[in-house]
DNA sequence: GGATCGCTGATTTTT
DNA sequence: TCAGCGATCC
């Protein structure tokens, strides 16, 4: 059980006593810790702020339970939000029993819900091999029903009305439970008919998208008891990670699977209420805050000893924090032996451009004191302020990454072929199918889509019926006849040869006979090699499951990123996907009115809005072990013009004898009092005190106008560039390159975005 | 089927 | 400002 030690030795507090050797893990907890570990009976209710140690208790808590032979581990429901959450629990409990986890309930929402569905599909119309759609499919469906109901989609955009159904699904309602006055909100009233049309067309589709998961399941196990007793049997122990983002049929769920006859509802939450940024997708703080009521007789253990930040930086977030109303309340106390520290710095810096310097200076700066790239990060509000700093790392050379960009899920490529399988696994699948049924082209063009859905509509079956019919009937001429007959052919041998040979070698011959390979192969466009080389890696990844439907099960539900390695680089990402993560130096630029807060956020959400987006910012703070360095620039340019800025009503929060104000930007009591918000918004701004910030301090990182530089590039060369290709140049300008790409068009660049060539 | 034009809107996005 | 779209034309 060494490993064991050393797993738990990251930042606990020496123990008092030798344990008995059995229960080793339970020692190196603190006090507060081991009490959540140890309440077992009843709910409770864990509050656990910013890096006190929650994981550690909830995996403690979990091998607690098996070790102590109070349940088997297939008694026990864990849920998390976050697959990567649930990979996580999973390794440190399979450490701490010295022996992979297996058969654990352990998951996400929606992986739990997928898989308890698969079993009782039938029960609200589905067979247990349903799709999941991804949110291009349920745009696509839902732009159908629209057309169908003549809802007139440039008034209405699908994604507002998919947006007001998510909504819906998020509270737990179907359709039957809309209400006429809940439906007013959208389209006149025709929102609650799109709803149930698209209800009934995904169990057409024998499908669902993620919301279902959680309602269908929800739904099932309200209305069928036995289903429910079973589940009832089944656990013993429910634990939950992140309990401030449950959304209400996430609640619902819960309290159905917790609650039974004779109480005993062994329930417990971990979360932070103080952490709660996601109530724009449907979550309720609510459900935190009302654990008492909800479960009564619950105890509640606050976890309020954090091991990873110095005490500036977390005085700094709770005088932040300390602003919001109606909070659990928690108050971070430092558990790390130095508890000196760096004050968190506030640099006022005069635009935007200044800001990216100061950032990138300072991290050049640290580089140099041997401190890893990849122990600091740039958090930002919205994703579109990343941009700037990427530019500005690209010219310092200074190696980067953007977290939260493009998944390997979501590119073209992988999303056709796995279309291609969904059709192959699930012949019902239409969306699927009609992505690809010209990809590569076959000539079917609008006039045959229409007579396949005329067909499909008329005779109630699946498009892939349909086309197999008007092929049959002869209504299907020349070209397209002879390229659906063979595209047809090429399905039924993939689900022949998937018994024979295997899923790997099916679906690798399905991408080859239907010529979709050959389509990138014999494609121009620079980026073609890339996606060929991504479409190897995915028929690659098809090995690692057992079937096809295993595999598609995980790419719905684990959409996520491989990240390449662990390599030396400073992080780019919202505050959002920081949530979780904790770095040496955190980078939060843009703490200006208007930006963070973000105005839309106020508009739209007043001072509840208000108190999320303070919570956002507690978050961000919280990330730092060692250094915080909040900035904000007197201009930005937004959109074409450039406009004055004031600093985030945050900054004021900030407690003075935590923070050092530094900066070049003089901004005067005059300036900050006059200045217009950047976005004109109707929420009216506090009138606080004012911090006086007029700090002359002119910092290191100032550097005098970059010379204009010449670039070394003449015109005339062959330069290179990542994502356009090869090109030539047409003509320069100091540092920027007129390219004429050779399949990208011209476009203007700056020199160091490109190689030359030849 | 592909190129071109003009309009629009522009936070966050665990699954 | 500028990307991303839908409509329109060849």
């Amino acid at each position: 059980m060494t490993d064991v030690t050393d797993l738990l030795a990251d930042s606990a507090p020496v123990p008092a006593l030798a344990p008995p050797p059995a229960m080793d893990y339970l020692v190196s907890l603190n006090a507060e810790q081991r009490e959540a570990v140890e309440t077992i009976d009843g709910p409770l209710l864990v509050l656990a702020g910013a890096g006190t140690g929650k994981t550690r208790v909830l995996t403690t808590r979990f091998a607690h339970i098996l070790l102590s032979g109070r349940a088997f581990p297939g008694q026990v429901l864990a849920v998390t939000f976050t697959n990567k959450a649930a990979r996580e629990m999973r390794e440190r409990v399979g450490h701490l029993l010295g022996r992979p986890a297996e058969g654990l309930w352990l998951g996400t929402f929606h992986a739990l819900c997928a898989r308890m569905l698969r079993r009782h599909a039938e029960y609200v119309g589905l067979t247990s091999s349903f799709s999941i759609l991804d949110t291009d499919d349920q745009i696509r469906l839902l732009k159908q029903v629209m057309e169908a109901r003549r809802i007139d989609a440039k008034r209405w955009p699908p994604q507002g009305l998919m947006g007001v159904i998510q909504r819906w699904k998020d509270r737990g309602l179907t359709p039957a439970a809309i209400t006429a006055a809940e439906d007013s909100e959208f389209g006149g009233g025709a929102a609650r008919g799109a709803y149930a049309d698209y209800q009934a067309r995904l169990v057409q589709l024998n499908a669902t998208d993620f919301g279902d998961l959680m309602l269908h399941m929800t739904e099932i196990l309200r209305t069928r008891p036995d289903v429910l007793a079973q589940y009832h049997r089944a656990f013993r122990y429910i634990l939950v990670d992140e309990y401030q983002d449950t959304n209400t049929v996430q609640y619902l769920w819960l309290r159905l699977l917790a609650k039974r006859e004779g109480g005993g509802a062994n329930i417990c939450c971990v979360g932070d209420d103080d952490q709660s940024i996601y109530s724009w997708r449907g979550a309720e703080v609510e459900n935190i805050l009302r654990f008492e009521k909800d479960f009564p007789g619950a105890r509640i253990v606050r976890l309020e000893r954090n091991y990873r930040s110095t005490a500036p930086i977390l005085a700094a977030a709770s005088g932040l924090i300390a602003h919001n109303g109606g909070r659990l309340g928690k108050t971070l106390r430092p558990g790390r032996a130095d508890t000196t520290g760096e004050r968190v710095v506030v640099a006022s810096v005069w635009d935007s451009d200044e800001e990216a310097r100061m950032v990138g200076g300072r991290m050049e700066s640290l580089h140099r004191d041997n401190h890893p790239l990849s122990e600091m990060a740039v958090l930002v509000r919205a994703g579109f302020q990343t941009r700037a700093f990427e530019e500005r790392l690209i010219t310092l050379g200074l190696p980067y990454r953007v977290i939260g960009g493009l998944r390997f899920y979501e590119r073209a490529e992988i999303r056709d072929a796995i279309a291609y399988m969904r059709v192959v696994s699930q012949p019902a699948d239409d969306l699927a199918f009609e992505r690809i049924i010209n990809l590569p082209r076959r000539g079917v063009g609008d006039a045959t889509l229409q007579a396949l859905h005329h067909e499909a509509r008329a005779a109630q079956v699946p498009l892939t019926v349909a086309v197999q019919r008007l092929l049959d009937s002869g209504a299907l001429k020349g070209r397209v006849r002879e390229q659906l007959n063979a595209l047809m052919g090429c399905f039924m041998r993939a689900r022949d040869a998937l018994g024979r040979d295997g899923h790997v070698s099916a679906v690798g011959t399905l991408l080859d006979e239907t010529g979709y390979t050959g389509m990138w192969q014999s494609s121009k466009s620079p980026e073609a090699p890339g996606r060929l080389d991504n479409l190897k890696e995915l028929v690659r990844a098809l090995a690692d499951f057992e079937s096809l439907g295993g595999f598609l099960e995980h790419v719905s539900l684990v959409m996520e990123n491989e990240e390449s390695a662990n390599a030396d680089r400073v992080n780019l990402m919202t505050i959002h996907g920081a949530k979780g993560l904790e770095f040496d130096t955190v980078f939060l630029p843009g703490w200006e009115e208007g930006i963070f807060p973000s105005q839309r956020t106020l508009d739209e959400g007043g001072n509840k809005g208000l108190e999320e987006e303070r919570r956002l910012a507690y978050v961000a703070i919280t990330r730092a072990r060692l250094r915080a360095i909040i900035s904000h620039a007197a201009n930005r340019r937004i959109y074409a013009n450039w406009q004055s800025a004031i600093p985030s009503r945050f900054i004021e929060e900030l407690p003075d004898a935590h923070i050092e104000i530094t900066g070049s930007a003089s901004l005067a009591r005059e300036q900050r009092m006059s200045a217009p918000p950047v976005f004109g918004g109707q929420f009216p701004l506090t009138a606080k005190r004012p911090r006086v910030m007029e700090a002359t301090v002119i910092a290191a990182w100032e550097q005098p106008p970059r010379p204009k530089r010449e670039t070394a590039i003449a015109v005339g060369a062959r330069v290179f560039h990542q994502k356009f290709g090869p090109g030539t140049v047409r003509a320069t300008d100091e540092d920027r390159l007129e390219i004429e790409f050779d399949h990208a068009g011209t476009k203007r660049l700056m020199d160091s975005y490109v190689e030359q060539v030849g």
